[in-house]
RNA sequence: GCCCAGAUAGCUCAGUCGGUAGAGCAGAGGACUGAAAAUCCUCGUGUCGGUGGUUCGAUUCCGCCUCUGGGCA
């Protein structure tokens, strides 16, 4: 029998959070974090990260756990996610995926097995020295030799993923290519309850530039300088991301303060449609228009309670 | 009131020595299997302000009108 499994996801200020601390108090819930990027300590305005206060007593899982500077990525996601499932299980609670990565719910949901090719960081840099000085065909045609499938379907502009398939050649002796068509023919191990929250374009972005500004008034710059002071470079993964890039920028002196935050917004947005053409695709979601439920977290929670009834998930 | 400069894509503007037009930004769509808040790909028809004239043909030249800047009174 598969095992139930919740999970709540959208575009970046859709209302997730909300959404399942209401949720979990409902059902005895606990919540894990999908988010790539409320994983790290001191990143609290610019992720929009939970308080204390919001969860509302509500265990929250994948937040805060690690420095700015530590690895994070898919991989470490599913296996620490697993983990923490089984404890929530454990303690006759149900887990609630909750965050808008989808790459990381989707390794949860088909279970994929990512086997032992690790990131090999003098490599890559080796490679993406090469392509700095050669230009990227030179890596392309690389991939070409030993993986052509990879080869027609990565653009050889994308030197990130052109690189990742050359590393996981070199270390598997296969093509990742191979190793993805076997595990997209993987069936989800668990009966799902996945539901993604969406709204009117026009009012998501809305939603998005209000959001923006009352990052900056609870003082997004402020918490970025105090990162810069801690010693955190803009090199690192976890200053990639949305409101920390920009502010970097802007504290850099590359641009002011009002461009910084228009460049936020718009990223946003950008990220906002990504996030939405991400789950187009999956099959197994459940739209949610909150918009049908006038914002009304009540009546959105009621609807996936019932639901969930009706699938037996409980 | 007079003089000058504008009026072209949602915005800022370029351009057409007369053959119905193109950049940036904004926006839209897509890809994604160990960086994913990352990375990458694709997409530009709009009464060229209105109206009359010249012309085979006007967004382009000329007249008038309207609006917007700036200057002079």
């Amino acid at each position: 029998m598969k095992k139930p499994l919740i999970i709540i996801t959208g575009p970046t200020a859709s209302g997730k959070t909300s959404v399942s601390i209401e949720l979990a108090k409902a059902i005895n819930g606990a919540v894990i974090s999908a988010d790539s990027m409320q994983v790290y300590k001191y990143m609290d305005i610019g992720t929009a990260k939970v308080t204390k206060e919001e969860q509302q007593g509500v265990d929250h899982y994948l937040i805060d756990e690690l420095e700015p500077n530590e690895p994070f990525h898919v991989q470490l996601f599913q296996q620490k996610t697993k983990d923490y499932m089984d404890k929530i299980i454990s303690e006759g609670k149900q887990p609630i995926i909750a965050g808008g990565t989808g790459f990381y719910i989707q390794s949860i949901i088909y279970d994929t097995h990512f086997e032992a090719v690790e990131a090999d960081e003098s490599y890559r840099d080796e490679l993406l020295k090469l392509s700095n000085k050669k230009g990227v065909l030179v890596l392309h045609n690389q991939l070409k030799q030993v993986d052509p499938y990879s080869a027609e379907t990565i653009h050889p502009n994308n030197v990130k993923r052109v690189i990742r398939a050359l590393e996981y050649y070199r270390q598997a002796g296969q093509p990742i290519s191979v190793h993805n068509e076997k595990e997209r023919q993987r069936e989800t191990p668990y009966h799902l309850a996945y539901y993604v929250l969406t709204m009117n374009r026009e009012r998501l972005y809305s939603r998005i530039n209000e959001r923006v500004d009352l990052m900056i008034q609870k003082g997004l710059v402020e918490e970025v300088n105090h990162l810069k002071d801690m010693g955190y470079t803009k090199e690192l993964i976890a200053m990639k991301g949305l409101g920390y890039k920009e502010i970097f920028g802007y504290l850099d002196g590359e641009y002011d303060l009002d461009h910084a935050i228009n460049k936020l917004k718009r990223d946003t947005r950008h990220y906002a449609k990504r996030q939405l053409t991400w789950f187009k695709r999956e099959r197994q979601v459940s739209w949610l228009n909150v918009e049908d439920y006038d914002f009304n977290l009540q009546k959105i929670v009621d609807k996936i309670l019932k639901d969930i009834e009706l699938m037996k998930i409980i």
